[in-house]
DNA sequence: ATAATAATTTAGGCTAGCCTAAAAAATGGG
DNA sequence: CCCATTTTTTAGGCTAGCCTAAATTATTAT
């Protein structure tokens, strides 16, 4: 059963939502939004997706994915962060120009390739952006960091991740200084417009705007 | 100016068909051909290649690639055998099987990208095949090798190359015990059915037939 | 419960890229 | 030069994937 590229983008996209809305599938809008198409199209798909058992869609329904879907889906996402590692490791781009590449490379189709490139970076577990990286299987065991903005208090946190991969925000980030696995000392809570006073590693203190701070995923520092 | 992917492979059709040819141009049925698709469809892309300007095309006449469209199929060619070094240098893959991952991998766009991977390799100046890699300005000299079978003498040649790239060839040559740089020796001619008696490198004499003989570029050992 | 609004689907239409079959043009042997 | 064959083009049609606009269904606020 052979599945385009614009299949494989929908499934990745359902995929992607249902993650973030925590199980409750993907309603159209939803995907028409995320993947810059129209309501109208979105549907004709998601028909066509039906007929192949690759998603479960019942009219005026949010869709999800059939157990086919989701492994397509993940192995899909796998290769992305695969991907991305080889980019940044071994090409040395940075991980603001990764993401644009790996949206192409995703769709290369051979299992070969993947498992020999998993070897080839050493089995990463994480990708650029702190993502973690599905295994051969399709084991993926979700980050359990959280956003910066939901933990109230003042403290020492780690930077794990990133919940937007777009360029400018990552840039804004290396600019602050910022890298995955830095400390983040939270020194002051502005309840104004909820910044941030933080200091990053034993660096001079620096601000984080609420769009920083709720786009960037943290753990306690233990 | 967007290409296609379908539009890459004809322009990288052309090309082939071009040099293979010797600079005539490449007709409708060859297209075909070598495309695989129908000669109706062939004749309905050179008309929106012509529209783009990356071909010149006249009705009945063999078709030909403008600057552009030359420079773009380079482009094209310099990824796929990038990729193909890539694969086999990095992935450990064998020769017979890394083209069909490159032509997947050579419609990747990215400048960047090619420019990166072409440093990680180590500006390599031949593919696993032995054909030569067009560098950063699009400049490819051919190699100057010529198919076995056109020397008619008996005498010591060098393996430079292949004219055909399926798995099926590469895996007979392989068993045979050949691989790009090797010496070899023609001790015999058989004028009945042009097979040739052989010695590669020091290994026992082994045959070649005019198939083989045909499909592998060499040069006489100086 | 009703009315307004929002979400979704349907209907009709478009383009890229393919196909088949028929028509037209080029080619080559006598 | 002419007829048969080959090559190429044209005409008409199909599917995937998109769009807009209208119709339908779901949701929300009164
Ligand atoms: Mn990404
Ligand atoms: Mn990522
Ligand atoms: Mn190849
Ligand atoms: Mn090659």
């Amino acid at each position: 059963m052979e599945i385009s590229l614009t299949e494989e983008n929908y499934l990745k996209a359902i995929f992607s939502i249902n993650m973030q809305t925590g199980g409750v599938g993907a309603s159209t809008n939803q995907l028409s939004e995320h993947l810059t198409n129209k309501a109208g199209s979105v549907t004709d798909m998601l028909k066509r997706l039906s007929e192949k058992k690759l998603v479960q869609y019942k009219k005026y329904q949010n869709v999800h994915l059939s157990a086919k879907g989701e492994k397509m889906a993940i192995e899909i996402v796998r290769k992305h962060r695969l991907w991305e590692v080889f980019l940044m490791e071994k090409l040395k781009f940075g991980w603001d120009e990764v993401h644009d590449i790996a949206e192409q490379l995703e769709h290369i189709k051979s299992k070969e390739l993947v498992n020999r490139l998993d070897v080839f970076l050493g089995h990463p577990k994480f990708d650029p952006h702190g993502d973690p990286i599905p295994d051969s299987k399709g084991q993926l065991n979700p980050l359990k960091a959280k956003p910066l903005h939901q933990f109230k208090n003042k403290g020492v946190y780690i930077f794990m991740g990133v919940t937007q991969h777009s360029a400018s925000f990552l840039q804004h980030l290396s600019a602050l200084g910022l890298a995955i696995g830095d400390t983040i000392k939270v020194e002051e809570i502005n309840e104004f417009d909820n910044s941030l006073k933080v200091k990053i590693n034993k660096n001079a203190s620096c601000f984080f705007s609420e769009k920083v701070s709720s786009n960037i995923l943290v753990e306690l520092k233990k």
